[in-house]
DNA sequence: TCAATCCTTAAGCTGGCACTTAATCTGCGT
DNA sequence: ACGCAGATTAAGTGCCAGCTTAAGGATTGA
């Protein structure tokens, strides 16, 4: 049931959340402002992270701070590299791929 | 269009199968007959794996052979001894929950 | 060329996952 | 107590990856 490290870097969304609070602490919103997308579905990706013990939370007054937990993720470290870059490689394929839409090189 | 590493190592079944040919050709009915799915169904895993780059493919006659490139391979091999271990731990968790439906311990 | 074997490709189905909106919770200030 | 801000939880929707069955090559042997 509870989602398992390699659940969780499986969604390139999630790597990207993990990269934002790699060395730092960052509120839940400020990590949502970072997405095109709805609070509730970083909310839920942070709880997969969460649970999959990828990520830290820490209580302040109403809010909530997200930091990586480097120590569990020593071990993935390396992947989470190469699989960084395989994000970037889709996004450059993504936007080519969209460019080719429009006029012809 | 064509599938990345990443895409091909994302898949448990994939994994498996490359687990299979790591070290020893085998023939496409060989790899079929370790799983209780359907022929197709390794063949399009198959597929994966091989326009990803990390599988060869030999033919012999009306059969195929295949096995894991192991020079494409090397950059992901720790990641892939991680996810085996992973995919081991999900095992024993899917055994334990099945375990479940019986007497309860 | 005919049939048989080995395997892939095509077409359609389905479960799971990430998203959406709406409702709820928690802590702080007044 | 009340309202608000910050965030999660609940309920429902849509899409996609991997499966199934059925049909289609490719190669060998008679």
């Amino acid at each position: 049931m509870e989602p398992t490290v390699l659940d969780a870097l499986t969604s390139p969304r999630r790597r990207a959340i993990l990269r934002m609070v790699w060395d730092r602490e960052l509120m839940a919103g400020e990590i949502a402002a970072g997405f095109d997308v709805s609070w509730p579905a970083i909310s839920q990706n942070l709880g997969v992270l969460r649970r999959a013990g990828l990520v830290i939370e820490r209580r302040a007054g109403t809010r909530r701070l997200y930091h990586a937990d480097q120590v569990a993720l020593a071990p993935v470290a390396d992947l989470l590299r190469v699989m960084w870059a395989a994000d970037l490689l889709a996004l450059k394929d993504a936007v080519e791929a969209d460019a080719g839409r429009g006029p012809r090189s």
